[in-house]
DNA sequence: AGTGAGATGGCCT
DNA sequence: GGCCATCTCACTA
């Protein structure tokens, strides 16, 4: 186990967001590790971005966990279903987030993938999206807050982190608008949404 | 391959 | 009460 450490998620967010494409996300409970390569991103750019939950500097309970130092999990329930699940990024000060929209499945963990997600999903669409991948992963809102720099003291405690993984080059990092945010006035257009180029595993193309 | 509706519940005004 | 950083299924073609 080799996580990333704190000042990686203190840089830039637009940053982290491209720069975590193509590292390993892995996640740890009950004695069982599962992992995927990240592929699709998103960044959330706190106070000046409409579309962050941050907005304006907005702090009600759900984006407390937003304020905590860049490196922990802010996880959110939505649609009456799904989780999303982001990593903070900034200081304190900064509540700011990237968005993991698909991984790549690891074939060491494919077949708990599956498990979690129904046995007739095919493996291109098991993670292929936010919601999907929490699903894949068992990932819920008690997984919230999680320090992705350390781990727990106990053994028992769930785990989430980040290593390095396969190396890509800037080219293949494309960008496009955010999914699912055309409400959101100017910021709809941001090109904030990064993944890696002819990725089969990325949620859609653009 | 692409479209459209429904599921489902926390969050916020 | 309406919105929502989503997904699935049924239906066209």
């Amino acid at each position: 186990m080799n996580p990333l450490p704190r000042e990686y998620y203190l840089q830039d967010t637009e940053l982290v967001a491209k720069s975590l494409l193509g590292k390993k996300l892995f996640f740890r409970e009950r004695g069982k590790t599962l992992s995927g390569i990240i592929v699709e991103t998103e960044a959330y750019l706190g106070f000046k971005d409409p579309a962050c939950h941050s907005y304006h500097g907005k702090k009600t309970d759900r984006v407390k966990t937003m304020y905590l130092p860049g490196g922990h999990s802010y996880i959110y329930f939505i649609y009456g279903m799904y989780f999303c699940f982001n990593i903070v990024t900034g200081s304190e000060e900064q509540p700011e987030a990237v968005l993991i929209r698909a991984v790549q499945p690891d074939d060491s963990s494919l077949e708990s993938f599956r498990k979690n997600r129904g046995e007739k999903i095919k493996d291109i669409e098991l993670t292929n999206g936010p919601g999907k991948l929490c699903s894949a992963y068992g990932i819920n809102k008690s997984h919230n807050g999680i320090d992705l720099t350390t781990p727990p003291p106990s053994k028992s405690k769930a785990f989430i982190w980040i290593e390095d993984g396969i190396e890509v080059q800037p080219q293949q990092i494309l960008s496009s608008s955010r999914i699912g945010i055309e409400t959101k006035e100017e910021a709809a257009k941001w090109p904030l949404r990064f993944y890696i180029d002819k990725n089969p595993y990325v949620s859609k193309e653009k």
